[in-house]
DNA sequence: TCTTGGATTTATCTTGAGTCAACCTTGGAC
DNA sequence: GTCCAAGGTTGACTCAAGATAAATCCAAGA
């Protein structure tokens, strides 16, 4: 049984790998993600190789077995489905509900997992619009971009909010800036570390560089 | 804050508290409550006083304070809150959402626990039968008492089954036993340690003691 | 070759919870 | 009154998880 810690350690890990779509992730990475200091990452993932969470390759970074990938999928799955419930039937707002999932994802067992699926109709995607992985680990992800890597007049959807932050969720709901609107690039300036965007028919707004690298859009056809 | 172990002693030590309707609760009480050894219990309670939770009364006991009694009644609200809700949305089988509970009851949020309240309409009653606390910690218990100390020829209402054990459970539910249900009882004989009796118009069964001592029943008018 | 920044090692700490066994207390039985 | 058994208390010790700080190490680029 893996503890909640190395869950967390699991899932983090996991998600970086989803990101960067690469398969090794720095101790550097697994420490700052974990808020933990460099030695502490890598005394942990000693233990999670030993328990085969993971294979570990000094001075590279860590890689996670079929075994931790399996469990990691798993805690995004309980993650987000629960995310998905407490917005869908416990009407939370979608600001407040990543501190509470983080904590339920630890102690709700497999079977309430399935029957909660179940319940909430075996929902793809949670509130953010990321993709609920299934009961066998599989997660599709949509060939998505970031916002900044888009071009003046792309006319683009949202896909994700790839962010947890209560603030930054919540000035996103504010501009409308919500999965599945559309979006157009209205001008990029490289030297202002600006993008301005309209969401369907509101008013054209501006976002920094490092806040478009947090969202992922889809072109449209 | 208290851990997770802190709050099972303070339910547990509440539980007892209201089924014996005292006030203090013996060490050896709690030590067997919480499968742990004499000793254990008492360091563990000492650290409970030094927090506030309780008072120790060196060879006598424990009680709670107001503090403690606060929060074991909240503990005792989300788990039975968490057991309507295994049953009445998710359809979860009676005899087998106590031990999921006892999981999830540590880990959610009062603002969930508010939601999800609300969300099941404020219900009063446990499946078990047993009373769920209000928010304030008020829990009604009508004038209950246990089928063992009934005689013969009574008409009665099951009220509660004060048994987790999921077998017991599966055999009650067999039985028709229930929460609400109507129960005369045939005969009871001390020699053979047995009690007979008749739910509602199904066929006579008989009971030990020590299992009719989980029954709570309400007289009849 | 040297420097430097990330990675690793090692020794150490903390905390929470538990055991074991020796030793007390106390409330009846005689 | 005395004494004993049952139950309670104590203290020394264990154990497991995680974490830190600081010294050291390594590899890659200037």
């Amino acid at each position: 049984m893996a503890s909640s810690t190395v869950e967390n350690y699991l899932k983090q890990i996991l998600m970086v790998t989803l990101e960067e779509n690469c398969t090794k992730v720095t101790m550097g990475k697994v420490a700052s993600e974990l808020s933990v200091t460099p030695g502490t990452a890598t005394s942990m993932v000693k233990n999670m190789e030993r328990d085969g969470w993971l294979r570990y390759y000094p001075r590279q970074g860590v890689a996670l077995t079929r075994k931790g990938r399996k469990l990691a999928m798993n805690m995004l799955r309980r993650h987000r489905l629960l995310e998905t419930f407490l917005v869908e039937t416990l009407g939370f707002d979608w600001s407040e509900i990543h501190v509470e999932a983080e904590e339920l994802e630890h102690a709700i067992s497999e079977k309430v997992v399935e029957k909660l699926d179940l319940f909430l109709g075996r929902p793809r995607y949670d509130p953010h619009g990321h993709p609920i992985p299934s009961k066998g680990g599989v997660i599709q992800r949509p060939s998505s971009r970031t916002l900044q890597s888009c071009k003046v007049g792309m006319k683009l959807k949202i896909d994700s909010i790839l962010d947890q932050e209560s603030d930054f969720l919540k000035f996103a709901r504010d501009k409308k800036l919500l999965p599945g609107k559309d979006v157009v690039i209205m001008s990029s300036e490289k030297v202002a570390d600006t993008i301005t965007l309209r969401v369907g028919r509101n008013s054209p707004f501006s976002l920094g560089f490092r806040s478009a690298e947090k969202i992922l859009v889809l072109e449209q056809h």
